[in-house]
DNA sequence: TAATATAATTAACACTGTTAATATTTCCAA
DNA sequence: TTGGAAATATTAACAGTGTTAATTATATTA
């Protein structure tokens, strides 16, 4: 009994990480079924077998790559100062993932929601709050210890979510600015703003 | 001679504002040759003699809304106080005219540049500083007076940019906020916050 | 080992964009 | 006005897409 259920959660994982490798690849545009499934060396109709559609497949990798970005935000953030400074290396460090895998931004921010999380609406909402959640605990270190107020802490963490957001898809998509160089550029002196650093 | 010109130009526009009814309506995702071409009452190869490809009739589409918009824009914010509330006024409804048709907004913001605009680079660069276009007078207006410095119009005019970007497409891929009412709150502090208004 | 339940595969359907071959219409000179 | 050439429109076809039904192969159990 509990033998199918490791089974039929090893086959999942067969798809899930063919999956994510074409995310993280070709991205969004270049994934499909039968792309999936020959990866994963079964047939289409296979996947049918364990998945619903394939948005619930693809859907399933997102997890997986917000646990990959903490990680690599923690590490990066490791040595930072405590406050302001870990946040704008916590948020450099998270728009660095996004460029290194535009697939995955995709994935996050662009595709519809309803096409790739059914009904899932906490999901959405996972999503939505992941730079907030990765910057949880210095914002509650900024409030507690009076360095900001509640309010600036509202007001601060939404419009670093809101820049940040519309500098990776004019980069992401729109190719502006036209390097890496100057994109690291103008997120910092973005950044810097909200939080009035320097 | 002329004639011909004419007629070519007729039949493109009978594609070109078919696909725009479409954009408008159901948006990106729904939209196909076949339907272009069955809404103009021709066959769909009929398309291909007149433009290259769809992304090449997509693009013709920009233009159009971008001459939509920037009409309401200027409707919108006619009567509106010279300076910073004019901005206020012009971003406001910019950020109207999207959540009217998210379908447009796919297609100036989200669609990959490559596949709507092959080589027409420019065209890019044309989307990218809409905002800021719509909004010139005004910046040039504050500097001129010496209102605000060279710089500090550069850094409100992009953190606008970014911000607005943003905003829509949590709004409009992600649902958040979840209602309207919510949507014109949070965006209204935003541009205070960046414009220093209040 | 035979019968049954489970899982994987192929075939098919309705879509997509695009191109080549075919059918139709338009135009102009004889 | 008619015949033939040029222009234009259409159908057929190809290679894709996601998804489902029918079929085949495998594993389990009596």
């Amino acid at each position: 009994m509990v033998n199918k259920e490791i089974q039929e959660e090893r086959m999942r994982s067969y798809f899930i990480d063919s999956a994510k490798e074409i995310l993280k690849g070709e991205g969004l545009k270049n994934i499909s079924v039968r792309n999936i499934a020959e990866r994963a060396g079964y047939s289409y109709a296979t996947l049918y077998n364990y998945f619903k559609d394939v948005k619930d497949l693809i859907f399933e990798c997102v997890k997986d790559f917000q646990d990959e970005c903490t990680t690599l935000v923690q590490k990066d953030s490791k040595k930072a100062e405590q406050g302001f400074q870990k946040i704008k290396v916590i948020t450099q460090s998270y728009m660095k993932y996004f460029v290194q895998y535009p697939g995955i931004f995709e994935l996050f921010y662009i595709e519809k929601t309803n096409e790739i999380a059914g009904k899932k609406q906490p999901t959405v909402e996972m999503i939505y709050s992941f730079l907030d959640r990765l910057c949880e605990e210095e914002w509650n270190y900024l409030t507690e210890n009076n360095l900001i107020t509640i309010d600036e802490k509202e007001l601060m963490s939404s419009s670093l979510r809101y820049t940040v957001l519309g500098i990776l898809i004019l980069y992401l998509t729109r190719k502006h600015p036209a390097n890496y160089k100057e994109f690291l550029k103008i997120s910092e002196i973005q950044i810097n703003n909200i939080l009035k650093i320097k």
